[in-house]
DNA sequence: ATGCTATTGAACACTGTGTTCATTAATTAT
DNA sequence: ATAATTAATGAACACAGTGTTCAATAGCAT
């Protein structure tokens, strides 16, 4: 293992190794990619690919693992501005932030999201937008004791969910739709629920009477 | 490629190999699976094994064709029966014939949805849950001209995405809540919004004004 | 300038792949 | 029941990719 990493030989040879690394899961799926091909499209010998890492699974790991830590903390709840108004509540802020970020990182994104062959890349990602939904919605969770704990369990995971796959489409259609937009629909979401939401009421509720039995 | 698919060899081999490939995805990832590992699980030469498929890919790509194939068509909103009322929507039924489903084909869906290593499958699963649920919401939506066509895209995927969370969550926690509770859970979320369903009104909403800007 | 060390490239053994072929065994048709 | 048909066997083969080693060369640091 070449183990100085102040090296400027061995900055440039990582370097050249991820850059490259990551071009070729924009072109082919993981499975496909031989370290022989990583090596020669970063222009270095097969066995200086082992001096850095065990295998092309170990540098993925190393790549999505510094990829999501940079992505940890970069979804920062704050006020959201129109233009004049301060909107009256953290949630489209908060959504934006999340399309923002992964805007920014496109090109990471891309070679992961879509790569036939990363295969927990998703599941990662979930856990870490679980974290921050969970604190989240705890933290908006004033009034503790009305609250139903399986209720307060399952939340965090349905809309966790349900924004990774929105974000996931969004990256699938070129982002035509802007940030802001996307925001603003998970907000009316989030708020009136998914039937209001659509822009109608919810015809089928006679009276008020909870429909489940606990 | 051995082609009768009626003569009893055929059928006793392909039937082994399917079955013990399955056996072996619950015990390891994908990517270590060699075909010699299925051939003497399934204890056929390895020969054998191509003459029924490719590779282990095709053999992957079969099993999981079949598997969602016998999903279709499963997920059937009907009305939803508690003691003595009828519950006055769809929608709980609805939830609840998808998680009975996925109870059933317990062996099936945990060996693909927790195996690092089939990269594509609930990706492949959310495209039928889109279908069902596109649908779903576009027999609900009666009023055409009230609803905005971009939420109608959205929401489609919003759900899904969530439902397929959900249901891989409560797999990875051995069902241990009843598929009626979960199905209970995500009628409040649907119809009374994820904020309220949690058991709090939504406090920064002074009025009544939409806050989005379009 | 010199010592240090990363990179090189070729060689090696190894594992897994996918194919072939003659032989054996099981199933189907008569 | 017997013959004809066809699937399964297992060994052999060439091939591709892996991960390691080693002496020689190049580049960096002080």
């Amino acid at each position: 293992m070449a183990s100085d990493a102040t090296d400027l030989r061995v900055l440039k040879t990582r370097a050249a190794i991820q850059s490259h690394f990551l071009g070729l899961l924009l072109q082919k799926n993981f499975n496909e990619i031989t370290v022989k091909d990583i090596a020669s499209a970063a222009k270095i010998g097969r066995g200086t690919f082992y001096l850095h890492y065990e295998d092309k699974y170990n540098l993925l790991e190393t790549v999505v693992k510094e990829g999501l830590a940079e992505t940890v903390g970069k979804f920062r709840p704050h006020e959201y501005f129109t233009d004049d108004k301060v909107v009256p509540t953290r949630i489209v802020g908060f959504a934006l932030t999340i399309f923002q970020h992964f805007k920014k990182n496109d090109r990471f994104f891309r070679a992961m999201l879509f790569n036939e062959g990363i295969p927990m890349f998703r599941h990662r990602m979930q856990s870490l937008f679980l974290a921050k939904f969970r604190k989240e919605i705890q933290q908006v969770h004033l009034p503790p004791q009305k609250a139903d704990p399986l209720m307060l369990e399952i939340l965090p995971i349905f809309i966790s969910s349900a924004m990774i796959g929105l974000v996931s489409w969004w990256f699938e259609n070129q982002m035509r739709i802007s940030d802001r937009e996307m925001a603003e629909r998970i907000f009316l979401i989030v708020t009136r629920g998914p039937l209001k939401a659509l822009g109608l009421g919810f015809q089928d509720e006679p009276n008020k009477k909870s429909p489940h039995g606990m």
